[in-house]
DNA sequence: TCTGGGGTCCTAGGACCC
DNA sequence: TCTGGGGTCCTAGGACCC
């Protein structure tokens, strides 16, 4: 038996347990730049002008009407509240999939509990208390039932109080039944559509289905998710993490941006923080992408967009060597007079560090293992960006993102530690 | 009239997830 | 004026190998 733990709107309850006065009251959490909103808590759900991904400035004069508080969001919180309820996880089980940052798999079969339910609950009561988090526990005999027992736990809250659980052949049809066929987990809007266009429409009715038809339509990840919802388990539990196959980061500036020296040194930051992930998982990366493109959204502007795709002559973790090629690959697909919205890059091909081929014509220290060492032990005892490349430039970061109401980071920063001020009884 | 058989690697594009 | 970011897996088709 699995259990799929998923926090609660993770992202605003992380800002209220710091927060006590907003409970009870609508909060919204916004992307990068403050653009859109990426979560919001029960509250704010009801409002019905808030829906995920709406463009802030859309909505504005509704957020304020309803008394909204938002939040830039506040990784740092998040990735750190996140661990805590992962740590809570692994004291039930040593099988534990970390799937996304406000969810995970248990493997809680064998368990010798009175029952999986009070197991769920227990978990859900032990995270609560531990962490002020909420969160819905679905249990089933499959990845893919858990996940759809999970969505039951939260959406009937009265009847389950937040726990499910699939234990016999009459609740999985029960489930199977209740379940839209687009909300199975795996079958996204697109394959939803064609279901329906052949009269699907709920999870059971997707699995009496003939296997050829779902293995053509929707090929063996289809096949999967059928076989899953049935309770023949097809998708593998992991608990190691794969190494990463490809490790990118893209954000758009917080202004618009001609000029290509800024563009070089968002694009030098950005390279210099996936080389240090790329290094703390041991690999060297073969392909370096670049990307830049205009804003598409706007009419007025004149739109350009271009990528590009570097070989490097050997595959390497190097900051230095990282930056020096992105920036020839930068100057080879900017072009003068755009309003620049977005800069990228992405490493590829990656390897194990003990895998690399040496070539006889690279340009020496194209590698240099011992200074990324240091550089990197550094970073890690005095903070981020205390040792940093002269190209990510000294002056005024243009490019840099908007965070207008980030909370403060409570768990991680000594000095933005939660104050209490007074107390009411 | 008839033209082998068994593979690997790479890439682009599609679909999906949080 | 203002519209997020970071991933995974699979397939088909081309190019190539012996």
């Amino acid at each position: 038996m699995i259990a799929l733990v998923d926090c609660n709107s993770f992202y605003a309850t992380c800002e209220q347990v710091f927060r006590p006065d907003l409970w009870g009251t609508p909060v919204v959490v916004l992307s990068n730049n403050d653009g859109c909103v990426i979560a919001a808590n029960k509250e704010a759900k009801a409002i019905s002008e808030i829906s995920m991904f709406e463009p802030v400035f859309k909505i504005k004069k509704q957020l304020i009407a309803n008394k909204v508080t938002l939040f830039s969001s506040n990784y740092t919180l998040y990735g750190e509240m996140s661990q805590r309820v992962m740590n809570i996880l692994s004291t039930f089980s040593p099988q534990v999939e970390i799937y996304s940052i406000d969810e995970a798999f248990v493997d809680v079969s064998g368990m010798k509990y009175r029952s999986l339910n009070n197991l769920g609950h227990q978990i859900k009561d032990r995270i609560y208390q531990y962490t002020g988090l909420p969160v819905g526990v679905g249990i089933a005999p499959t990845k893919v039932l858990a996940k759809l027992a999970n969505k039951i736990s939260k959406k009937k809250v009265s009847e389950n109080k937040g726990v499910f659980v699939i234990d016999s052949e009459e609740k999985r049809i029960e489930a199977l039944k209740w379940a839209d066929v687009k909300t199975v987990w795996g079958i996204g809007s697109k394959h939803a559509k064609r279901l329906k266009n052949i009269g699907i429409f709920t999870a059971y009715e997707f699995t009496q289905l003939p296997e050829e038809w779902i293995r053509k339509n929707m090929s063996v990840v289809g096949v999967r998710i059928w076989n899953e919802l049935k309770g023949i388990p097809s998708i593998e539990f992991k608990t190691m993490p794969k190494p990463k196959q490809g490790i990118g980061t893209a954000k758009s500036f917080g202004k618009k941006l001609e000029d290509l020296g800024m563009i070089q040194e968002a694009c030098s930051y950005y390279i210099s923080e996936v080389s240090e992930v790329l290094r703390s998982q041991n690999s060297c990366a073969t392909y370096l992408q670049i990307f830049l493109h205009t804003n598409y959204f706007s009419d007025r502007d004149k739109q350009y967009s271009n990528s590009i795709t570097v070989t490097l002559s050997i595959p390497t973790s190097d900051t230095f060597t990282l930056i020096s090629e992105a920036k020839k690959a930068l100057n080879a697909i900017y072009k003068p007079g755009y309003r620049f919205k977005k800069v990228g890059v992405c490493l590829s091909g990656i390897i194990p560090k003990e895998y690399v081929q040496g070539n006889l014509f690279a340009p020496p220290h194209y590698n240099n293992n011992k200074l990324m060492s240091v550089f990197d032990t550094i970073n890690q005892k005095y903070g981020k960006s205390t040792l940093f490349s002269g190209l990510v430039g000294t002056r005024v970061k243009e490019w840099e993102l908007i965070k207008e109401d980030r909370s403060p980071r409570y768990t991680t920063q000594w000095g933005e530690l939660l104050e209490v001020t007074s107390v009411r009884f």
